[in-house]
DNA sequence: CTAAAATATACCAATTTAGTAGGAGTTTGT
DNA sequence: ACAAACTCCTACTAAATTGGTATATTTTAG
């Protein structure tokens, strides 16, 4: 069980967004420069990003990405969602072979996968991008 | 991120070792064909098993495996250590790379990665394969 | 002696991971 | 007008991991 650099990289660049007051877009270069983060690899992850919704893009020289919502509404579920290829915990043929699993109604092996499944999820869902931004430089959002 | 479908092999051969209600052993090839699950592949997951003390082994005609451990005591913690080849959930280029990380003592990044790996391995720790053989018929141990 | 069992070692195809390469299209400062 | 600075898009790749096979050796019950 791992979790990709994905998470880190997308954490770490969309702060940087966050971060910033300014209302200019900031562009890849920059936050790849900042995060340590390879260019090209970086902007990989921004087209998922954009196509999820969680950015905008503004071509063109001077151009670059912002936010697509404040950062209190951007969970860490969503960004694991997109940073994580596949999230697979139900990790159980009783699960996965749907005939098999019909036969036992409460099944002790899907409980434990399916609870096991929400514990991750529900800590996920608690976390936004707001608790890593204005962790000391209070601010409203 | 992922779960292999190691965990679910390895629980559910362990389940059919604690369920057994006779005192010999089981052999890798009748757990495999109860459980659909390869011999071979079986027998190397066996092998860690052993080497991490889950279970022991007897030799020769009419051998197998037996649990080390009563099942109460055998956490789902210990299960996914040998399952999962890594567990990785720290993934943060403040924790990897040590000295970037030194230089930020309350780093919300560091707290998060940490405080995730913690809620994942709270839950591991409180379901015990016990949990999943005496669920419905209550016996001891 | 032989069949059934664990043990040991090596091999393998497919997939995933973490990138890199090269360019095409878009906008802006000058 | 034009070059620089951007995003966007597609393809390629080396290394590692996953989920398995194959083959042979050792141990023991009957």
């Amino acid at each position: 069980m791992k979790i990709s650099v994905n998470a880190d990289y997308i954490l770490r660049a969309m702060c940087e967004l966050g971060a910033d007051k300014t209302e200019t877009p900031i562009s890849i270069s920059k936050i790849a420069e900042n995060q340590h983060i390879p260019k090209k690899y970086l902007e990989k992850l921004f087209h998922k990003l954009k196509k999820a919704g969680l950015v905008k893009s503004i071509l063109g020289k001077n151009g670059g990405y912002i936010l697509a919502d404040i950062p209190k509404n951007i969970t860490m579920k969503r960004i694991f969602k997109i940073a994580e290829n596949e999230v697979r915990i139900h990790n159980c043929v009783n699960i996965k072979k749907d005939k098999i699993c019909d036969l036992f109604g409460d099944c002790t092996f899907k409980k434990f996968w399916t609870d096991f499944d929400n514990h991750i999820n529900f800590f996920l869902d608690s976390h936004t991008l707001a608790d890593f931004i204005f962790a000391d430089n209070s601010k409203n959002n």
